[in-house]
DNA sequence: CGCCGAGTTGAAGCCTTTCAACGCTGGTGG
DNA sequence: CCACCAGCGTTGAAAGGCTTCAACTCGGCG
């Protein structure tokens, strides 16, 4: 169980082999820790593998010619990450831990020999692909069509969503360890308007704060007015050839 | 070759053995033809395939409670469209066809096998998929962190850049299919802005326009400005496990 | 011939940004 | 041990970019 950050993620959604189990193992490498704030991988830079988050919180991020800052998304335990090294050696996206981080390699030359003995895992994987491109349409449109409250409001909701799916019970409240520049830059707001916005939130009465603590408070209200819809759950696997 | 659509896509990335090709061509099933205006798949309708765009130009989008639309993507020859359904059986966004198009059937059972029966073409579909990612990602960075001029110009540059990979020879001017209400929903800005916009560049002498043809003058301007970078090119092979 | 969608333009208003300033907290170095 | 500094959160005021509302033209289609 040392190295199974993807055996816990696909286990998430199929029942894995003894075999795929295996394979999966094989196909891990060496486990590295990062502090929050450490640069995984830098946009630009060389990469060769993939990463599975094991422990803590990541984002992805791009720097504009401009000297802006996109983020495009936050990733958190049983994530694969760093995929576009699957389609260039030069990683598209900056990697940073948002807080202490364990990750764990996988080199893309080991997955491709994952792929070709356990076709039900290259399945999967391309199954979650597929979410993780409806997770990035959804940001468009929130991002592309929705005024700030509306932004914020998707955000605390997607990451609630995410956490329960670990989480087990229910969650209403968890600890945001971002700032309100992170905030920002993966809203496509100033860090001054998101200040404001959360503040209405909690003028409103929708939202409480505590210190890095968010509680929310109506997610009804929140989620009838930003539409939002939770993907994180199952991913169907109907289709999938069966296991070897 | 009648039914080719995909054999004619991944023949752009990898020299396909027949085998390979055997294998795609039965899992491809029968054409459809659409006509400009025509919605091939309804988000939240059910869906047990995905698509290969064979003519013609398509694009996925949804809708907003408030009304609004965002598009997500623009398709064009060769693209696999669909792929939401490959994790969920209900579509995440409609298909919606720009011009008259072709498509071809590839239900996602079929894909299960030829998952199954050739590894390297799991391989490079899921390599495309992470390319994919990448290009939802640049769209993110576009909208949320540059103003109007810069995401027109963006648009105009990938489609440029899109349709040199199929026209071969150097192309600095296109028809444009798309009203100006599409580039709108496509940029997150509303048509009168938009035309604002593309009054602005014209006047600037960056571009030209003469009904739907729009022609390129000032490329390094336009790069220049919005920092731009075409992900259209290699993808890369080298880790993908030898063809069966 | 008339209507509708698409493109165009002007004017006013709103949401978000920009600029600026200040309090607070945690970490660092003297 | 404590002073200082840097980053974060917060707030006000002014500016700006984009939207909204409205009106008018043009071309294609019934």
């Amino acid at each position: 169980m040392q190295l199974s950050g993807l055996i816990a993620r696909l286990g998430r959604h199929l029942d894995l082999t003894d075999a795929e189990r295996e394979a999966i193992l094989h196909a891990e490498r060496g486990e590295r820790r990062l502090r929050a704030g450490d640069v995984l991988v830098a946009e630009g830079g060389e990469s060769h593998a993939l990463y599975v988050v094991r422990q803590g919180w990541l984002h992805s991020s791009t720097k504009l010619v401009t000297g802006g800052r996109q983020i495009l998304r936050f990733h958190y335990a049983g994530d694969l990450i760093g995929t576009s090294s699957m389609a260039w050696s030069q990683a598209a996206a900056t990697l940073t831990a948002i807080s202490d981080c364990i990750v764990i390699d996988l080199p893309k030359t080991e997955l491709g020999l994952l792929f070709r003995a356990q076709p039900r895992i290259a399945g999967l994987l391309y199954a979650i692909a597929a979410a993780e491109n409806v997770a990035m349409s959804d940001r468009l449109t929130t991002i592309g069509r929705m005024g700030a409250s509306e932004r914020l409001s998707t955000l605390l909701l997607d990451i609630m969503a995410r956490l329960r799916v670990t989480a087990g019970g229910i969650v209403d409240s968890f600890d945001l360890p971002l700032t309100q520049t992170d905030i920002g830059d993966a809203l496509g707001l100033t860090k001054v308007h998101v200040n404001r916005t959360i503040r209405a939130l909690e003028k409103a009465g929708v939202i409480e704060r505590n210190g890095r603590r968010v509680r929310i408070v109506d997610e009804a209200a929140l989620v009838e007015a930003t539409g939002f819809t939770d993907r994180y759950g199952e991913i169907e696997t109907g289709w999938l050839p069966p296991a070897v």
